[in-house]
DNA sequence: ATCACACTAGATAGATCGCTCTAGCGGCAG
DNA sequence: CTGCCGCTAGAGCGATCTATCTAGTGTGAT
């Protein structure tokens, strides 16, 4: 919107970083308002609930915007099944530019605190939700019927964070290339014959 | 071996536990001795090199554990196909009966520190380098060509672990079920014409 | 000009962090 | 019995954690 981001957005920016590259809880709030350069009343002025609730809007805004950039990705691509392939080969390469920092913005946080913070929980499985019904309506638009779409949904983007696992712990994009290719030939196979 | 564990096993298994449960940063050493009933300096005996050595250590023991326990599913199986599958099966079974507590020991270590401690990121590394080798040769002895069978094989963890990703933040089964289905798909495709 | 309010700013509290330190226990060798 | 040593045991250190508190600043309405 404006040129300059408001003290809030730059501490959600600042946050979705640290959160990604580190974890919920390795990442101080002491660190985010540093990175944000933000003042550290300002973070309890926005987030009242804290870090919990820092954590949470985070959750939901960064994973909205990660929808939109894999829906920037499918847009000009031919076919739901290079499509596919691309998000996997693009996500490879941020991945690796980024020295294997930059992986699902998300998962990280999702395995944290699956079992300790119940709103945080919650946001997680709403944000993979929605981004899960981007994915099957994207297949149904190609002909795939409802059930086998959700399955597909669920296999692609299971590839996806598995690999990213995978990928960031080994410094490689072998297994981000591996997953997209077993992720394309499977819509590939699920298309109705031409 | 003995029937009563050593202090430093206590502190290994608790570690595990905790480990998976909360990760790395989220888990602080004195809850770690409390759950292991272990004094605080048997700690820093066993372990000078303290909590980071400590990780270490966890990583690559439960990673062996766990490969053996993946073992023991695949030995019994009449075939690969129907091994792949019961992998998956059992996983999402354990899962739910652990409250959706109990899925990769190591994933959310994994995440956590592989941009923060070298050590332990190339403990992660090599243990799925360990799993995927013995699910490589695993489906090269079903006759299937080694550089297929470590695609396989990097697709297959792979969906194991984006599944548990998605499945404890869900409170559901359902992804690891869509994964397991779709691995032993993969893995029935590339086994050679009977 | 004045008031109200949203926001900035940072000192500081209270708890917890990882870790070090010294003291003592208990089994075994001589 | 004595001396040694691996291990137990926990007090306590400095650092860091999240969160609160009060004070100050800037802007827009009246």
């Amino acid at each position: 919107m404006s040129s300059t981001p408001t003290t809030k957005e730059r501490i959600v920016i600042a946050s979705a970083e640290l959160f990604r590259r580190q974890g919920y809880t390795g990442t101080g709030v002491k660190q985010i308002v540093a990175a944000a350069q933000a003042p550290f009343g300002s973070l309890y002025h926005h987030f009242p609930g804290g870090k919990e609730q820092l954590g949470e809007q985070v959750i939901r805004i960064a994973g909205g915007m990660y929808g939109e950039l894999v829906s920037a990705v499918f847009d000009p691509a031919p076919d739901v099944v290079t499509g596919t392939e691309q998000v996997f080969t693009l996500a490879a390469q941020h991945l690796a530019e980024s020295d294997y920092a930059d992986a699902c913005p998300i998962a990280t946080i999702a395995l944290e605190i699956a079992s300790s913070s119940e709103p945080m929980r919650i946001a997680t499985a709403e944000v993979f939700e929605g981004w899960l019904e981007k994915l099957a309506s994207r297949f149904t638009a190609a002909g795939i019927d409802p059930a086998t779409a959700r399955t597909l949904a669920l296999t692609t983007l299971s590839l996806l964070e598995g690999a990213f696992v995978l990928c960031r712990a080994a410094r490689t994009t072998e297994a981000l290339l591996a997953a997209g290719t077993q992720a394309a030939a499977a819509v590939r196979a699920a298309l109705p014959e031409a």
